[in-house]
DNA sequence: CCCAGGTGTTAACGGTGCTCACATCTATTC
DNA sequence: GAATAGATGTGAGCACCGTTAACACCTGGG
């Protein structure tokens, strides 16, 4: 019934070995160069065996998004808990990190595709993730409703902007003292 | 050689005739429905039609987006030289209410497989968009370069958050309300 | 008048996501 | 310890897509 651990079923455990493969692609590739068939030959089996996982390739990047959402609610959590001088921007930099340093990943959670009709499974994934985050910001300091929105909206933009290479660094500026300095101006 | 006006050219001005299907279709559908098939049969010509006057698909969502970039300009530039009171709000107010209405074109605008290699249209295109942006902010008050970037940043991501549902309103409440409180909250 | 070339068509190629019938293996049951 | 039921992987093939090549057409300039 349960899967015993460390016995291959057929030819090792798939959806975990294709998940990982993907994250790779994905990160390599981008979205649009993941496609099934590299992803099955990556992993060294044939073209239908994903099907026996995943209902699709949607579904497919609709559970990578949600492994996504699941490192970046650890990743807020984590650096909450290491109680900072200033937890505001403490979260704001780890938001904008994460986006730079997953950037497909962190698009493809954000991808306007995934959530058209159905895939409940990714909204309760992102909607969890931001419970953590209202309630980390929520309980460290009482900020309202809409500065907490404003707050996120700057730092989600901030994310976006940065990875599409829309904000020009200056000769010799460092990404992050940037992040830090716009951030910081409320 | 030169393109007399109104004498149609063999069925009509293609090129023309498949922008503004397509801007139909993209909005209606979203980018991935868009297909050169299915767009090439809404204006009644064959498949490979749409090759005369475009490189590729990516051709002609960067063709797309540029003239998304262009009326991005135009509506910035207008709210501008009308002289508002808050003309910073009131062009984040317009910013993020032609994200909204302008929804899959928006989306386009930012597609991050676009600027992949190549395209260099579009970069223009969207410099010379923000450049305008700029200007006219600069022009109207000193602000900092970082107090921009941030205001834009701001902007741009409550954009975003809007336009994926990410930010859920209240019962009763209004969307461009809560847009200018978010904006309003320096 | 004719002809160079811009415009549209038809047919096909490779590649994709996806499905179906079939083979194979695992785990339970007697 | 076989027999069997169901989960897992395979191979062939479907429909569709973007793209290209060879061909037909229509138009404007010499």
């Amino acid at each position: 019934m349960s899967t015993s651990l460390n016995s291959p079923y057929h030819h090792g455990n798939l959806r975990q070995a294709l998940l990982e493969a993907a994250l790779i692609i994905l990160e390599k590739e981008g979205e649009a160069g993941l496609g099934l068939r590299d992803l099955a030959r990556a992993v060294g089996v044939s073209a239908a065996a994903p099907y026996r996982h995943f209902d699709s390739r949607a579904a497919l990047l609709e559970a990578l998004a949600v492994t996504g959402f699941q490192r970046f609610s650890a990743a807020m959590e984590a650096v909450a808990s290491s109680s900072p001088a200033d937890p505001m921007a403490a979260m704001g930099k780890t938001y904008v990190l994460f986006a730079l340093s997953n950037a497909n990943l962190f698009r493809l959670m954000f991808s306007p595709q995934l959530k058209k009709d159905g895939r409940p499974g990714l909204r309760m994934a992102a909607d969890a993730a931001f419970d953590t985050l209202r309630h980390v910001v929520g309980g460290d300091m009482q900020t309202g409703r809409i500065k907490a929105l404003a707050a996120w909206a700057k730092v989600h933009g901030l994310s976006i902007l940065l990875l599409d290479g829309q904000i020009a660094l200056r000769a010799g500026e460092d990404t992050e003292a940037l992040i830090a300095e716009i951030i910081g101006s409320l």
